[in-house]
DNA sequence: CTCCTGCTGG
DNA sequence: CCAGCGGGAG
């Protein structure tokens, strides 16, 4: 494609602007600037799968506290991980974090890999998943490709809206032409940095304050991955973008080109929530909750939803996904 | 109404 | 490729 042959002849000064953005406005969450381990940055990122990060920080740091790492959170009682996951939403993600977690814990001996094929091979993890914990764990030189960084690298150089639906090819190539070389003299690679491997006492998910920007450094493509990341989920976002404060307004083809299509060609409608089955599977868990794990009756469920056949529904599906069990009696409770 | 660091099974 | 999956905040 002949804007990516051009793409990263300009890298050079948005990079600069970027990076110095970064420097000022990252959001301070717990799991980034080396304060915790790559199991850490694992659960920070199936957290914040379709869930903003802000609402993240307070389940992840009470998940960490009780299970740092991932053999603890494999022994757990799934009951108490469902109760744990809280309103994160997508409960389904908390039972493949404990599958993802027991694999780790029984194949790689508590090590998170540090492998991009194995870590795709986990329940739960996908590309994007995958990508982000070796860029931002392990320093690895990996595009990550998600909404936020397809919206920002196709309207920074390419000067249109990306497309709905999952990343074109084109994407992936104008993702890694981008993507900054690591390892010059003053990049300070993964291995003598603050990149941190697994195992270390001291940094078990706990933010130490103390701990700060200044004194972290990862390498150039990590930085660029979770900068360009950080600026599609604040400021270059999908449908008022806020140029006039983006570091990058002066290189940007899209704003150049006066904003064409602005918010067109986004990803698919969002599936209506209210009335829907998700909403129902939402309050039949959380009733479930409330009652600390005590099998409840069927019928004290009656009140979550007016549709019978709906609520029957809903139970059976959340059967299936392993999120309730069914009694003999009929009654329901959270899974052992 | 909109959006949000996706993943999985059909 | 598509539908389904939570919930909160603007």
């Amino acid at each position: 494609m002949e804007n990516a042959e051009t793409a990263f002849a300009k890298t050079e000064p948005i990079r600069l602007r970027l990076f110095d953005w970064w420097s000022r406005y990252a959001r301070d969450l717990p799991w980034r600037f080396g304060r915790t381990t790559p199991w850490g940055v694992l659960v920070s990122e199936v957290m914040s799968q379709q869930t903003q990060m802000s609402r993240v920080v307070p389940y992840w740091t009470a998940w960490m506290k009780i299970w740092p790492d991932a053999a603890s959170l494999a022994a757990a009682p799934k009951a108490e991980v469902i109760t744990a996951w809280g309103r994160l939403g997508y409960p389904r993600r908390a039972l493949r974090l404990q599958e993802c977690a027991q694999q780790v814990a029984g194949q790689y001996a508590d090590r998170l890999p540090r492998d991009y094929d194995q870590l795709v091979a986990l329940p739960g993890i996908g590309d994007y998943t995958a990508s982000a914990v070796m860029s931002f764990a392990y320093g690895e030189r990996i595009a990550v490709i998600d909404t936020n960084i397809r919206r920002v690298l196709s309207r920074v150089f390419l000067g249109h809206e990306s497309t709905g639906g999952a990343a074109s090819r084109e994407e992936r190539q104008l993702a890694w032409q981008v993507l900054p070389e690591d390892g010059g003299p003053e990049d300070i690679g993964a291995e003598d940095s603050g990149v941190q491997e697994d195992g270390g006492s001291g940094r078990l998910g706990l933010a130490d304050p103390k701990v700060r920007l200044a004194a972290w450094r990862e390498p150039p493509s990590a930085r660029w991955n979770q900068a360009v990341m950080e600026l599609g989920a604040t400021v270059c976002i999908a449908r008022k973008p806020a140029c006039d404060i983006c570091p990058l307004a002066g290189h940007c083809r899209f704003l150049k080109d006066g904003l064409p299509g602005l918010g067109a060609g986004r990803t698919r409608p969002r599936q209506r929530f209210a009335g829907t089955d998700r909403q129902v599977r939402g309050a039949i868990l959380q009733a479930l909750r409330q009652a600390s794990g005590a099998p409840v009756p069927r019928k004290d469920l009656k009140p979550l939803c007016k549709d019978e056949i709906r609520l029957d529904r809903c139970i059976a599906s959340l059967d299936e996904d392993g999120l309730l069990e069914i009694g003999q009696d009929g009654s329901l409770s959270l899974p052992r």
